[in-house]
DNA sequence: TCAAATAATGAATATGGATTCAGATCATGG
DNA sequence: CCATGATCTGAATCCATATTCATTATTTGA
């Protein structure tokens, strides 16, 4: 007999298929999911098309495993905001600032990983994870209402509202990088003050008393 | 000579059209864009498929037809509520009372028209009247700083996060609709409770003075 | 009513990328 | 260094709709 599953042998293809998810991740943040093929992958990890069907089952689950590869990595940095130690205000504050900051700078991939239309399975996904984010903006609002940051009725429901006006004034169609890109090439707004706007929105929607300045 | 593009004859093609859009409307309003194919559409209509194309250039443009005119109804809707007599406060609170009862009656025509993904054509014009939306919202907004409504600075970006907010709390993934239909039966929240909160958090988050109740 | 011009038909074709698979290549144990 | 069987290859195939177009039906003006 020849050929067992030997370790050496699945630690390679485990490396290879992460290599693979690098090189899609590395598409969708700089073309987005639509320009995520599996020829095009395929040449661009370096193996042929074929072999992609030794490690994913379809493009649909590759794509969505790119999605929950970049996403946990954002839900994980901004839970351990939201679970430093501090008033819940504060740690919102930090929160949506760093989250600004990280969806300023890769801008594609904010957009691809938040709204971009994609493989029904990577939806699956989206709807998953948008509700751990409500979940962990909802624990934070119920922490807050606990020490007396904010004043808040639905925590469910006023999580969404957060998530979504988040989402869509930074990467969103409306977004001001969206805005300026489009229209003439302006100065965009600087990211110091979206994030003052963002932030003094969602403080006051939650009945925080301290606003910035 | 003969056959030429009589009166009645423009009549009818008009007329044709629109009946087509109509059907195209409601089969979207009843399974959403990703139901919406070209021989369906021509079964559905009562004509053959290639019929279609003497009526729209193809099946993008058709789709997106059947997008603005839903969405110009919505958008005309919301702009009557804001143009109204008053104070911006109580504008806006009308404004999202009625755009929540519509979206929450016809659910999956307001997830067609905010989220679901679709063709190119309907995502440019869902990009255009996102911005139309935030216009009139961003009007508004000036009007109730003008009145002493509202406190806002960075006018154009809170009218986004206003958007967003609304948006995704109404017919995203995070709605008390979505929610409830995918784990249990349990009856969903009212209407009624869904604007209250939504309706709070916004009047808040602009700072507004007077909140309901 | 007829001839000319236009519109309607729907089966056949086009499309574009995902998926497959027969053959080539490679890793392993003897 | 061979035999075995797993893996890799990439051109061929599949697939689901959108789109076309030769043919048939309608409309119009004379």
């Amino acid at each position: 007999m020849a050929y067992r599953t030997t370790a050496s042998r699945l630690e390679r293809d485990q490396v290879l298929r992460e290599h693979v998810l690098d090189c899609a991740l590395q598409q969708v943040a700089e073309r987005g999911f639509s320009a995520l093929t599996m020829s095009g992958l395929a040449r661009n990890a370096g193996i042929a098309t074929g072999s992609l069907y030794r490690h994913f089952p379809g493009k649909g689950a590759l794509a969505a495993d790119v999605f929950v590869k970049a996403t946990r990595i954002e839900l994980n940095t901004l839970k351990e905001q939201f679970l430093a130690p501090g008033v819940a205000s504060d740690r919102l504050r930090n929160g949506i600032a760093q989250f600004a900051a990280r969806a300023w700078h890769s801008r594609q991939l904010a957009y691809a990983l938040i709204a971009e239309p994609a493989e029904e399975e990577v939806e699956t996904q989206r709807l998953y994870y948008r509700q751990a984010y409500a979940t962990i903006y909802g624990e934070l609002l119920a922490d807050g209402v606990r020490d007396g940051s904010f004043l808040v009725e639905n925590i469910p429901l006023t999580a969404a509202c957060l998530v979504g006006a988040i989402a869509e004034s930074l990467v969103g169609p409306l977004s001001p990088q969206a805005r300026v890109d489009r229209e003439s090439g302006l100065p965009s707004e600087t990211l110091e003050a979206v994030t003052h706007t963002i932030t003094r929105f969602c403080l006051r929607a939650l009945g925080a008393k301290e606003l910035p300045q």
